[in-house]
DNA sequence: TTTAATCAAGAAAACGTTTTCACTTTTAAA
DNA sequence: TTTAAAAGTGAAAACGTTTTCTTGATTAAA
């Protein structure tokens, strides 16, 4: 059942089927609905992949991240895929699985344009001199999300990594810690870890407090590891901290678990803070202060972004900062 | 730059061209050869939306789930995207919204169809008689993913619900609890939840315990609600539990989120077990003591189906369980 | 009325592949 | 050597739409 099979049924061209299902040329109200008849009763559904052919475009977003099973990217992608539900896009989920060889992750960008997507929505992460490379060849527009790059100044939605981070710290020090341990994470070309650290440095110098390697630890993203970097501190430190200030909300985590572990309490005994959240670390126990940004809106605003760079309309503004909010709970004490 | 640019500069046909990218057919290794170099040369990317158009279909798998930022979900996508990566499977992404209207819903089958997709992994949580008909309408092959059905007896992933909870409450019911609430969900079509309950009914019964309304919540799966019940019971119960079952991870955490908060202590005062688990509740203080299962290769069994299934292998078992692992952790004390 | 604009509809081209059919050349078997 | 099979290639059809170019009919303006 195609539409030349319509147009036979309802005696008429099939130019005037398309144009009565695509209501994009005159059609009389008669002809039209004898035609929207016969398609509802032969239950005809147009060829997406036949219309997407010959207009050489997808209406298809990639969406391009290292993992979904983090809040993270998934309220991300959330924002996203509600912001085009109506707008008669679908989304095609590209998962890099960052541990992936370099050129794997390169092929996809490969791919979406054999693929003729619209444009592509991307979660970098580390951003080598390759991938610029890459990017600055692709045929669709990419909207990057979460951090920016100087090279390919590209429209973006980034976060507020470092006042996110500076302002956690200094309500530690409000607070009256002096002694705040770091755990940041080591891969520098992410820009997430590393703007993060710069605002507790930064926070750190302008209250005047010694920075500590001592009390500073770059692992990696997990809470395993983060758990094991916890203990280490507390093991190995001759001055210990009063408080923690992690790179993520899993670092957080880890770390409350890690410090309860061994039979400490919070924040009784130290005040844990981290960057970000996932709805687990409001009902945590005890509820994690943090600063936070709200993922879902990030990812919706990088959405409306591209459509409307895809809509050809003069785009005000072409990188978008996502602002942090200072979630006071009760991970932190007063000392 | 198509595929008629390139047979020219090789001065060959566009189905020698052809042949030489996909392999079907004889090409003289020479001509292969230079028709390989003018590719890359020239920098020709195959349109796949004409291939996928000629052979009307897609290669691309839907995934409808309801929404992705739940580790349930987001874990069994990351199961499925990664099995078929490697596969030449792409996947689109349908976040249905559960609060969405029906009609919504079923439309995106509609899509699905239009958009010839080669096979969708359905994530089911109210399945109506309308659902129903639909999926036996449908052109593609679906694999339910958690839930299966009676009428329509699909290819399936599904989990042992029933066991899991029986499992879990058996547990607290070694360590001495007799007297134990549940919070569970009202959802009815939920099979989730209401296989859950039954469980923890069944344990209960078993064992000539007393099953008393009193400390049985049905509410929601929200943690901000459930947070709520926990309250309701702990203020209306006569008889107080000595601890708490919950339906999912979620509701295990907000449970004690909302006893810590009341300034009791976990387990000693009150245990806590719950049904599933995310990373975040092995990271909990105190870790949480949970029936749980593997999402993520839950995902990938769903998606090895799905190949299956599309490539016409004789599947010998259309029904897939997944097992639950009972990990017990720090949320209970014996009493 | 005449004229121009608008409405309505059809014929046919175009989109970029894959695939069928046909044909020639090469290779292997008899 | 003859014959059959296999290797290698091209021409052209096919896929199901949208869109361009027509043409004719109707309506509105002059």
């Amino acid at each position: 059942m195609n539409i030349k099979d319509i147009a036979k049924l309802a005696n008429v061209s099939i130019a005037t089927v398309s144009r009565a299902i695509n209501g994009t040329a005159y059609v009389s109200p008669k002809t039209k609905e004898k035609i929207d008849k016969i398609i509802k009763e032969n239950g005809y559904k147009p060829n997406l992949l036949a219309r997407e052919f010959v207009k050489s475009k997808s209406n298809t977003i990639g969406v391009m991240l290292p993992r979904i099973d983090l809040a993270t990217f998934s309220l991300a992608v959330e924002g996203i895929s509600n912001f085009f539900k109506d707008k008669g896009f679908s989304i095609i989920l590209i998962n890099t699985q960052s541990n992936l060889e370099l050129e794997d992750e390169l092929s996809y960008f490969d791919f979406l344009e054999k693929k003729r997507v619209a444009g592509v929505i991307y979660f970098a992460t580390e951003l080598t001199d390759q991938h610029i490379d890459v990017l600055k060849k692709v045929k669709y527009p990419v909207v990057f999300l979460g951090q920016s790059n100087k090279k390919l100044n590209p429209p973006c939605v980034k976060y507020d990594h470092f006042n996110a981070a500076r302002s956690v710290v200094k309500y530690l020090i409000e607070n009256g810690h002096k002694r705040i341990a770091c755990l940041s994470v080591k891969y520098t070309n992410y820009e997430f870890a590393k703007l993060r650290k710069e605002g507790y440095i930064s926070a750190l110098r302008e209250n005047n407090i010694e920075i500590d390697e001592e009390i500073i630890c770059d692992g990696d993203w997990e809470m395993t590891s983060t758990v094991e970097n916890v203990n280490e501190i507390m093991k190995n430190s001759k001055n210990k901290p009063t408080a923690f200030f992690t790179v993520s909300y899993r670092k957080a985590m880890a770390t409350i678990h890690a410090l309860t572990e061994q039979g400490y309490k919070i924040p009784e005994d130290f005040s844990v803070v981290g960057v970000d959240e996932c709805e687990e670390s409001k009902y945590y126990s005890p509820s994690i202060t943090t600063a936070c940004f709200d993922n879902y809106s990030a990812g919706k605003k990088a959405a409306e972004l591209m459509l409307n760079i895809i809509e050809n309309k003069t785009v005000e503004e072409n990188e978008i900062l996502i602002n942090y909010k200072l979630s006071i709970r009760k991970s932190v004490a007063k000392i």
